[in-house]
DNA sequence: AACGAGGGAGAACGATCGTTCTCCGGAGGT
DNA sequence: ACCTCCGGAGAACGATCGTTCTCCCTCGTT
């Protein structure tokens, strides 16, 4: 097993279980463990646990960044149609069995007052998530991208946190209704 | 000092310490020396950590419930206003330099797949909330009260984390804006 | 004045944490 | 065949955690 491998399994073993658990709940022997590497080697590819926190945050929201937006552009017919496929994808995600709510707020309310790096990966990655939801604005025709855009992203976290708390996926339904109507009005000028 | 002052101490330490760094950085000693209580005096208000954090969990609850509600009757002339001056309360909280998210949210990512009491108290909590803001939007005579509760709720709930990750409370004018159109599309049929 | 109950301060305990160290076996070069 | 190096397994370390125990002082009662 060379670098690049052994990194690989201690990032799907930290991705597994410290979305499932919680960061400071899961620990270092675990983690070794699960992802079956030894010691000495997950500690030569993370110095220590809060690199590999920071690793973790960052390839999640480069991966799941672009799942969203495979998603949109095979399911969206028309770009008028794309930002309410995002709740399409929304709902498809809640349904998933290991579903624990966004893994960046997680982080952020567990560490982001003891960690700058978990404080910055999650802004960074709210501002990406902003910024794709204005591009969807925007090729929408949306008389004001930047309005709708931040207006889109309130329901995607709500409806994040709220199917996270309550199980309940058709959270994902009542968000994407809501933006319907949202869009419905800053079509024709709001 | 007696029982129920040293409780009320305790809880207050709690509440600042558990709400600003999360749950699992904050120590027992460290409780106790800002609560200014003995060790044993703690642990006979509460005889466990876990015993602690549930009590801090119902009474911010029911703190934050109260507070909201009393902010609304007060400052909204009209049933129809009430819906909106949630959010300008919200404004306010968001700008308190203490303001660090949703503490059930938080406690939820952290403990939620640990503690089922954590996971209870953070269901309830957003029970009782949408079950507020649903007898609001009745009250201002939406037509599918049910309906735009559960909107209104996405929309609260993601305007705290978007403010919490993001440090900016203009957040809460941009969710009064998009739950203004949702009513003024709700009003009116649907 | 003598005594017992109870609380304060903090040491002590066992567990667990993140991190480092030790030991050992196997692969590769001479 | 021998030496060297590297990685694996896991013991070990110091810190810290939640919790309990010890010691001592104070106070109310008789």
């Amino acid at each position: 097993m060379d670098h690049d491998e052994a990194r690989t399994r201690i990032l799907d073993a930290a991705e597994k279980l410290f979305y499932d658990r919680g960061i400071q709940s899961v620990g270092m022997d675990e983690l070794r463990t699960t992802a079956g590497v030894s010691l000495k080697r997950l500690y030569q590819c993370f110095p220590a646990k809060h690199d590999l926190v920071e690793a973790y945050l960052r390839r999640r929201d480069a991966r799941w960044r672009t799942t969203l937006a495979a998603y949109v552009t095979e399911h969206a017919d028309t770009p008028d149609a794309r930002p309410l496929a995002v709740f399409d994808w929304l709902h498809d995600w809640f349904s998933a069995p290991d579903f624990r709510g966004c893994a960046f707020i997680n982080s952020f309310g567990e560490l982001g007052a003891t960690s700058d790096g978990v404080g910055r990966v999650a802004r960074e990655h709210k501002r990406a998530l902003l910024s794709y939801l204005t591009d969807l604005a925007r090729d929408a025709g949306v008389t004001e991208p930047a309005a709708m855009g931040a207006q889109l992203s309130l329901l995607v976290d709500g409806a994040i946190t709220t199917a996270a708390v309550s199980g309940d996926p058709s959270t994902a339904r009542q968000a994407r209704t809501a933006a319907a109507a949202l869009l419905a009005a800053g079509a024709s000028g709001g």
